[in-house]
DNA sequence: GCCGTTTTCGGCCCGACTGTTTTCAGTCG
């Protein structure tokens, strides 16, 4: 898939001219090409030109861009602008708070070229003979330096949430603070997120922030401001938090949620109106009345709009539909009724079906699905055909012993390099759900891989392809494969696609679920328990749904077990 | 470079904090 090259090219171009002086617009159009590009679930190569114009800030101009680099894998005004700005002073602006000018200063006062060379004329005390630049900036540069070679880019939203939480309630405790909320990427929550972003009213912001400043976590103290500061806390992860009044919480909420792209196409309608929002209220322009701020509602309804949910806040044609009336209804975690990917003690999960069954009515379940590995994974010690009519077996007696709740026979075959499952159709057929996954030879050519997901689909008694892409965030990428084909598949035997909820795994991931609401293909949401507290894992898997756009309707965990049951029915030949 | 219920040209979101300045540019989100 081309579209990440691309819109590392584009974001890379936009840094070139940045560093260049150009015209911050015609930067901002590179920037947010690039962001449109990468969240595209379709490969750019496989889109016409009709299509690629109907994306948000695609013209006629990077449309001819794109298919220069897709056909001769060079783009010409890219090329030029390498040979006029030195390579590696673009890197300069990924040091934190060193920016363009700056960096074009030093390139031309001090022929500074590259990270080392700034590190080591910042050490000399060079860089303050400069005008404009004293011993404090140096120091900050050298932090910068310092933040970038730690190399903390990204982190999986599941590693942060937990410690952003533990920061909300210590803020709880020791602050005067009347509302305190999560926003950011984590309120929408964005599957890695770079910074923790906390929203507070108060009538004493001064003492919020010095409270805030001197938590024990607390490792560096970036800003610190009467109504913003940002921080650094132990694992290196930048928290920063805002103060405002009560009357502006809802907007400030808003704003601070994000995206910044989203914000941006509110604010443009905001001026096309007549109106200016910002994080204080919507304004009205000639006379800065205030119109409202206080709940987060107001601002989308002084826009026009009906309410928008922080996971569709992307850009991704969220506020479009909103106008149109046509925002889906999101999948709720109180939707769910049942978990259809679940392991126990017979393979690798640590429990016993008495104990899975508790946990799982403790959550509200009607059912799940016992999906315990297959022989051909060793390690997981994978359960033989022996073995798995022996737990059928236990399975079947367990269930007449339970009232009001079902507990569903299945298995997680494993898709073996040659396209066969490791167990033969006629003991899959005796089996309620049969969850079919990659766990070997993830280094295959795409076409191999992508045959073996076609594969699958079309086996007549697989009834969900699971964590279809293999990917682990930040550990492992995913295998290659052309999902679109894979889809394609799914829907031409009316198969389910996985939204494995496990935090580092989230497979598959928003935009692909948003393409498969789009081709009608049913989608089951899973947390491939192993031990019970991860059965809480759900509320991660029903985000990135909500994040694609899904319903109620789309899930098919999220239908009563008579339902479930009918749905698995139809499914067999 | 994109885009149009004002526009095919002339606009393009808005404000906090920092450092180095005597009023603001640079950076960030």
């Amino acid at each position: 898939m081309l579209n990440h090259q691309i819109a590392k090219l584009f974001d890379d171009m936009a840094d070139l001219l940045e560093i260049k002086g150009e015209n911050v617009f015609r930067i901002r159009a590179y920037r947010r090409a690039a962001q449109n590009i990468d969240g595209l679930p379709k490969d750019v190569a496989q889109m016409t030109d009709e299509e690629l114009l109907a994306i948000p800030g695609i013209g006629q101009d990077l449309t001819a861009k794109i298919r220069s680099y897709q056909e001769t894998g060079k783009i010409e005004a890219y090329e030029k602008l390498k040979n006029e700005v030195p390579e590696g002073l673009a890197v300069l602006l990924s040091v934190p708070g060193l920016g363009p000018k700056t960096a074009k200063l030093f390139y031309e006062k001090l022929k500074i070229k590259d990270v080392d060379d700034l590190e080591r004329l910042a050490r000399a005390h060079k860089l303050s003979e400069l005008p404009g630049i004293k011993e404090k900036t140096e120091e900050n540069i050298l932090r910068g330096i310092a933040t970038l070679k730690r190399g903390k880019d990204r982190l999986p939203l599941g590693r942060v949430l937990p410690q952003a939480n533990e920061i909300l309630s210590e803020l709880r405790e020791k602050a005067p603070v009347q509302q305190l909320v999560l926003a950011g990427s984590l309120r929408r929550w964005k599957e890695t997120v770079r910074d923790v972003d906390i929203l507070a009213t108060s009538k004493e912001p001064d003492r919020v922030m010095s409270v805030f400043v001197h938590l024990p976590e607390v490792r560096e103290v970036l800003m610190h401001g009467p109504t913003k500061s940002s921080v650094v806390i132990i694992g290196g992860i930048q928290v920063d938090l805002r103060v405002v009044e009560g009357k502006s919480f809802g907007a400030a909420l808003a704003y601070f949620t994000g995206s910044k792209s989203h914000n941006i196409r509110l604010r443009e309608m905001a001026v096309r109106a007549g109106l200016k929002v910002n994080e204080y209220g919507v304004f009205r322009e000639k006379d800065d009345a205030r119109l409202g701020g206080e709940r987060e509602e107001d601002v989308y309804r002084l826009l026009g709009l009906p309410y928008i949910a922080p996971e569709l806040r992307e850009d991704r044609g969220e506020i479009e539909a909103a106008m149109e009336g046509r925002l889906p209804k999101l999948l709720e975690l109180g939707d769910m009724r049942g978990d259809l990917h679940v392991h126990t003690k017979q393979s690798d999960g640590s429990h016993t079906l008495e104990e899975l069954v508790g946990a799982a009515r403790e959550r509200g379940y009607e059912y799940i699905a016992i999906t315990d590995h297959t022989k051909g994974l060793g390690v997981a010690r994978g359960l033989n055909e022996e073995r798995l009519l022996d737990e059928l077996r236990e399975i079947r007696a367990f269930n007449a012993r339970l009232t009001g709740f079902r507990l569903l026979t299945g298995a997680e075959v494993n898709i073996r390099s040659d396209c066969t499952l490791d167990l033969p159709d006629e003991v899959l057929r005796q089996l309620d759900v049969v969850l079919a996954s990659v766990h070997s030879g993830f280094g295959q050519s795409r076409e191999r891989i992508t045959k073996r997901l076609v594969s699958a689909a079309g086996n007549p008694y697989v009834t969900v392809i699971a964590h279809p892409t293999g990917r682990l965030i930040g550990e492992r990428d995913a295998y290659d494969v052309d999902m679109e084909r894979v889809f394609a598949a799914a829907r031409r035997s009316g198969k389910a696609i996985e939204i494995n909820a496990y935090p580092l795994r989230l497979d598959i991931n928003d935009t692909y679920a948003k393409r498969a609401r789009e081709m009608g293909i049913p989608v089951s949401i899973n947390t491939d328990t192993h031990v019970l507290n991860q059965f809480d894992s759900m509320i991660y898997g029903v985000s990135i749904g909500r994040r694609g756009w899904l319903e109620k309707s789309d899930v098919i965990n999220a239908r009563n077990t008579g339902n479930l049951l009918k749905w698995l029915k139809k499914l067999r030949p």
